[in-house]
DNA sequence: CGGATTCTTGAAGTCGCTCAACGAACGTGG
DNA sequence: CCACGTTCGTTGAGCGACTTCAAGAATCCG
């Protein structure tokens, strides 16, 4: 829970970055989870006018820090980020993971000043859109405002998500919950869904889920033994997917459902 | 937990409400934490021009229901509500309380169907926005769309704090920020910022901090015998606010940092 | 007044945390 | 390339905060 992982690292400038793009929304390969999302060829031709540009940002370094005056939104070009908040008590509290697609910044446009600290997972680039430009564009397109209502609703609907976890949820069904839904993500972005590389640290999995490192470490072990998931290093593979779904659905800690949710699949054991 | 409270209970139809009001936010007392914050008086004009109705919601009935098609966004004219998502298991999640000026139905936007149940804590009266509506009048009003971006960004960080005090707060130190933030919005709309009801339930509490309907009522007893409240059923009197403070900031659990924090209190024993 | 609901209090149990030690992986410099 | 230090991850033992279970008291409301 420590605060350390938020420190400025220096950067490591000698990263093969992908070859750069045409740094259009048009070329883009996420065109379809991000803002562009319903608007025709023309219209995705004003919003590229006004992205700023692409910036890189190296793994470990802060995208933004909290309280630092507000003038971007950034879509995730590709890379993966964390967005945290850190309580006086130096705890911090990751409020989610971001991968290409996502928008980061909504978050500040109601005070002025980001609220949470972005850093960098691994190396990574955004699409920097400045939010007064992006206003202008709402009155000339209203397929755009649609959207970026529907995007800032989804943001709220996760982190409602989050709370129903966090609140009441046992430590094994939010890590299983948490591996479902990197899987469902990396699906949806046309990668594999059920083998895949965690960008971030045991510590940032237990900050997101309100546990201890150990815990997740335990969680991990334990989930390689019962044979639903190979785990090596920071690469995971979903084994059975069934097995993770029961225990997300609630059938944990409870031996009377658990055992329901697994007479339905006969060929495994009981936990 | 259980989720028997979201159940519809019968409408108690005796109950009088306050004498109707002009139904139009230009006489509206919660004017300036509400929707037309900002506002010009000829365009929150047009404003009360798309209010479909001012409707009546009694004491645990539902204003809306979880899976139910979104049409339109509610401000609270009086009254109380609570937002609660329900689990499989059949516990809930309550995300928010909510009073006069807040807005509901934001989560609803993303997907087109309410995501969460909201239900009336007592007689209530909410104004009905049909958001057809409301976005038509975005495109005549920019600072209305202005505002309306700032309160749905502000329901983001009001999240990503629950988020932090369900995942890393000790249990005394979530029920002091209750109390604190029931004080302050209390504050916000002219009412007593030290004494107040009381809307919700224990259970409701405790179903909004992750924490058992025991737990509050034991927190509750010890506050009360340390003298920091008083606590008449539901009426809650804050007695010392510098405690609950010390408390909420993060004193709680760690001896040498309660401590230090009573030490700038000198008139106050240790806990 | 009486039944149902809500709230309070106590005792026992448990899940995840804390503390501690060790092992593995990484990357930096020799 | 290897040695080395540092960071990150794993595992165990014991503990503590909150839950669960249970019973009783207070309150609400017809």
């Amino acid at each position: 829970m420590s605060a350390t992982t938020i420190a400025l690292k220096p950067a490591n400038t000698a990263v093969p970055f992908p070859a750069a793009s045409n740094n259009k929304c048009s070329g883009c390969s996420f065109r379809q989870l991000c803002l562009p999302v319903g608007l025709s060829d023309s219209e995705v031709g004003r919003l590229d006018q006004i992205i700023a540009r692409r910036r890189r940002v190296f793994k470990d370094e802060p995208l933004y820090r909290a309280e630092q005056p507000f003038h971007s939104l950034y879509a995730v070009h590709f890379g993966h980020f964390k967005t945290a908040q850190v309580n006086l008590r130096g705890n911090q509290q990751i409020t989610g993971f971001q991968m290409a697609g996502d928008l980061l910044g909504m978050d500040a446009i109601g005070s002025g000043r980001h609220s949470c600290t972005a850093v960098a997972l691994d190396d990574a680039e955004v699409c920097e859109i400045p939010y007064a430009r992006l206003t202008d564009l709402f009155s000339q397109v209203p397929a755009l405002l649609q959207h970026f209502h529907r995007i800032m609703s989804h943001e709220i609907t996760r982190e409602q998500n989050v709370m129903l976890f966090l609140s009441n949820m046992r430590a094994e069904q939010r890590f299983a919950l948490f591996l479902l839904n990197l899987s469902s993500r990396y699906a949806a972005r046309g990668y594999a869904a059920s083998c895949f590389q965690l960008r971030m640290s045991r510590e940032d999995i237990g900050d997101y889920l309100g546990l201890t490192i150990e815990s997740i470490s335990r969680l991990l072990s334990r989930f390689r033994r019962e044979g639903w998931v190979k785990v090596e290093n920071r690469e995971v593979s979903l084994l059975d997917r069934a097995a993770l779904e029961a225990l997300a659905s609630g059938a944990a800690g409870d031996a009377e459902e658990r055992a329901a949710a697994l007479a339905q699949r006969p060929q495994l054991k009981a936990a």
